[in-house]
DNA sequence: CCCTGAGTTAAGGCTGTCTTAAACATAAGA
DNA sequence: TCTTATGTTTAAGACAGCCTTAACTCAGGG
């Protein structure tokens, strides 16, 4: 999964990130808005986390401009201020989701896997499909009843096809979710990967599209 | 919209009820958590706005229950708790938004807004033409109920055809569509592949026009 | 009957994928 | 700090499946 952090505060920001990225986000952090607006029109991110309190840009402004721009990409707005007014503001903008600061690091992890759940349809809190259950929290998934670990580059692979699944996943689309920032592409990480997991998942979960990527999800 | 609103406060209860029929909304009310989770599992609510201290029944169990029962409808969560920890219960749960009380009647209704915008965003990219359904997530038709594989060259001739159904499409046409550059014309590849899709989805399904093309549909 | 266009099949070549191993990075422990 | 273990990434050869072609057969129309 791989969010657009846009928070201005030095401190807080590269603290979410490396916090997050303990967590198994790939995540980019932008530190203004103008350079969040623009990061966040690529079309590479699950998730933003946006703060309302920016310098240069409002961020009601950034998102408003996305809104209008028919960018639906989930939004997480952040802000200081307390008053139920602005957050009224924010829904109106297309937010799609409210924390006051300050929050609990496990509230915003639980907000944001409520968010991409519910970006993805999903029913229940924990990711199932085709009989695997992802467990977020040791970042393993449980098979046949067996938890079989995961290292982190593995679980970041599969959760990504897990809350995509039937769907044909490019090796591109999933290099870029795995990662954050870097852009080569010129490795064969996926296919390895795409290897390893198999191994530990099962052959048949992971079906190739030649020419087209991968599909997560049993038989077919 | 018809929403489910299960709460047990006297006040509160009819007084939303009252608050969100003027902004449009058909509420349902229960005032106990079994009679709610009964009504919630009538396929007839958009919604369900859900507090979790209930007399009898707590409002978490009732929302575990529907989802073990793949019940998906959004539900919003209200809770007079504010611990934190109690927030990450409820997504765990299964929430979908979650709003402590006490709270002003406009953050819930721009919460229920951006709930019900998100619900009713599925995408169906499904094309469907004389009992063939094209799966452009999966690269693959469905006919008479199962899936049949199609290679990248077979999808985009078939695709093609089922966009121009009971026209008929020249060789020529065919190839360009098929092909992003090329230019020749001296090969066969097209009647190559009509043989393999028609082996594939049935000899019916694609007619010839001697000297003209081929046309996708059934029957003729 | 001839000619033209379509159907059928199989073989070769090519491109993308799989697999393995080794180099590299990182974190934990002596 | 050095060592060790574990995880990540790269590289290269093996492999498989798809694409394309070519040769032959078949059917329709004049």
């Amino acid at each position: 999964m791989r969010i657009l952090l846009v928070e201005d505060d030095a401190a807080l920001g590269p603290e979410l990130k490396t916090s997050l990225g303990k967590h198994g986000y790939a995540v980019d952090l932008a530190v203004n808005g103008v350079d969040g607006e623009v990061m966040g029109k690529e079309d590479i991110y699950d998730l933003v986390i946006l703060d309302l309190g920016l310098p240069d840009r409002s961020g009601l402004e950034v998102l408003r401009n996305w809104r209008a721009g028919k960018n639906n990409i989930p939004v997480l707005v952040l802000t200081a201020r307390s008053a139920w007014q602005e957050r009224v503001d924010g829904f109106d903008a297309g937010a799609d989701d409210y924390l006051p600061k300050p929050f609990h690091t496990e509230e915003l992890l639980a907000r944001m896997t409520a968010l991409l759940r519910r970006a993805n349809q999903q029913i229940t809190s924990q990711l199932e499909a085709s009989g695997l259950t992802l467990d977020e929290n040791t970042q393993s998934v449980i098979r046949d009843g067996a938890e079989v670990a995961l290292t982190g580059t593995e679980y970041r692979l599969l959760r990504y096809m897990m809350h995509n699944p039937g769907r044909v996943l490019s090796k591109l689309q999933l290099v870029e979710h795995m990662y954050d920032d870097c852009a080569e592409n010129d490795s064969n990480v996926v296919e390895a990967y795409i290897k390893m997991l198999r191994k530990k998942i099962g052959h048949e979960m992971i079906s190739t599209k030649r020419g087209q990527g991968y599909v997560f999800g049993a038989a077919g």
